[in-house]
DNA sequence: CGTTTGACTTTCG
DNA sequence: ACGAAAGCCAAAC
């Protein structure tokens, strides 16, 4: 076989799926994880892909600022609630506290 | 096949 | 703490 990760996007979500509840992740750490360092973009790239009803923690992935990276709108609100109903403490500025990275 | 795009990250002022 | 700029990388055009 010449695909060097046959199954780079199923990886990616099997480290997504086994992010414990309440607490959130940067892109980047989630590729770190699954293997692939440097290649946050293609996370987001990919979350942006998923279908509505994926079963997938998505919500739990921000940005290595602590920030809800979805631009403002319904989505990102979305997200916000998703994360106060696990425990997560969301700032007025979608801002999260470090202290939620719990793996970093 | 070259250019643009983007749910990113880090550095600098 | 904040915004701008540069760096990075795969997928889409």
């Amino acid at each position: 076989m010449t695909e060097a990760q046959p199954h780079a996007r199923e990886r990616l979500y099997s480290v997504l799926a086994a992010v414990p509840a309440g607490t959130v992740i940067s892109y980047g750490q989630l590729a770190e994880l699954a293997g692939m360092p440097r290649r946050a973009r293609w996370v987001g790239q990919l979350l942006g892909r998923l279908p509505r009803d994926t079963r997938l923690p998505w919500h739990r992935v921000i940005n290595a600022q602590g920030r809800i990276s979805l631009p403002p709108g319904p989505a990102a609100d979305r997200q916000k609630a998703l994360l106060q109903a696990e425990g997560v403490r969301v700032s007025a500025g979608y801002r999260i506290s470090l202290s939620e990275f719990g793996w970093k």
